[in-house]
DNA sequence: CGGTTACCCTGGATGC
DNA sequence: TGCATCCAGGGTAACC
């Protein structure tokens, strides 16, 4: 489910329940999702260890231990997600983390068990294994860096913006969000795009993703929730993810729900006069 | 190399 | 009610 917008508020909600605090105990329910070293070797390594700092590499959370003791990156992917003690112990928990003084409990839970555990007896091994498959994050990316990312390839400029090799935390709500807002069709050839093409989607993609933080993520069905289990409100006020059939924001023509090339089975959301295939001649350019 | 597809898993919604 | 089918926000590996 999450993107860099559920992954950071998920993120800001572990912080004060986790940062300074000694794990008493761990349970890996499910072993099969731990790589990077035995179930017994994950729980030696946590118990008695201080997570000392909570954060996020594109939609990676990493929890530090102090001391050099070693990080845990946990992968949401489609369906994974925290829960702090409260309000109620969740459906398919995977990985509780039990703290100490006060007793408290931090569960993982994922239904479709697609989400990874790994374990990095070091900073260093994270951040080679980070850099192994991101790019830069997509709040912090340069225009001109983008712009030559965007040129290596003839890609579809959707799957392009999806590629964490590319740039990290953007996934599939994101991207028809950004798209849209910069006027660009998902299947626009990404190294075709003009520079005025590639300044509005650099422009688009830290205010889009900012407003999505700011409401704490996108909820839809039994997804994503907060770590207080409450419901994102992004998709109240987005611009295409969900909205088939309904008015453009912008001209008031029907959104279009389909599916693209590159992009197996997702939906992608559009305005067809808004987001014209071929850019205008004459106009669109810069 | 670049692009496409299969597949990993499962729960929930929808349709017959 | 019961069963089949479809759908899903991510990511990797195999293949052409």
């Amino acid at each position: 489910m999450p993107e860099l917008p559920e992954v950071e508020t998920m993120v800001r909600g572990l912080r004060p329940a986790l940062e300074g605090r000694a794990v008493s105990s761990v349970e890996l329910h499910d072993p099969t999702m731990l790589l990077g070293c035995t179930a017994e070797e994950f729980a030696a390594n946590c118990v008695g260890a201080v997570a000392s700092r909570v954060g996020r590499r594109g939609k990676w959370v990493v929890v530090e231990l102090a001391g050099d003791a070693g990080m845990i990156v946990i992968q949401p992917r489609m369906t994974g997600g925290f829960r702090l003690a409260e309000p109620e112990r969740p459906e398919h928990v995977r990985l509780t983390f039990r703290l100490a003084n006060p007793d408290a409990s931090i569960w993982f839970s994922d239904a479709r068990r697609l989400g990874r555990i790994l374990w990095f007896d070091g900073p260093d091994q994270a951040a080679a294994a980070f850099a192994r498959a991101h790019g830069p994050d997509a709040l912090e990316i340069g225009r001109d860096d983008l712009a030559a990312r965007l040129k290596k390839t003839r890609r579809a400029v959707k799957p392009t913006l999806m590629d964490q090799k590319v740039l990290a935390g953007i996934g599939n709500i994101y991207a028809d969000e950004v798209l849209f807002e910069s006027r660009l069709h998902p299947l626009r050839v990404s190294a075709d795009l003009k520079p005025a093409e590639v300044g509005r989607l650099h422009a688009a993609i830290r205010p889009i993703l900012d407003r999505a933080i700011e409401a704490e993520g996108a909820s839809f069905d039994a997804g994503y929730r907060t770590v207080l289990g409450l419901e994102g409100g992004f998709l109240a006020v987005n611009s295409m993810y969900g909205r088939g059939g309904l008015p453009c924001k912008a001209c008031g023509g029907p959104i279009l729900k389909t599916k693209i090339a590159g992009l197996i089975g997702r939906p992608t959301y559009l305005c067809p006069k808004c987001q014209p295939e071929k850019p205008r001649r004459g106009r669109a350019g810069d």
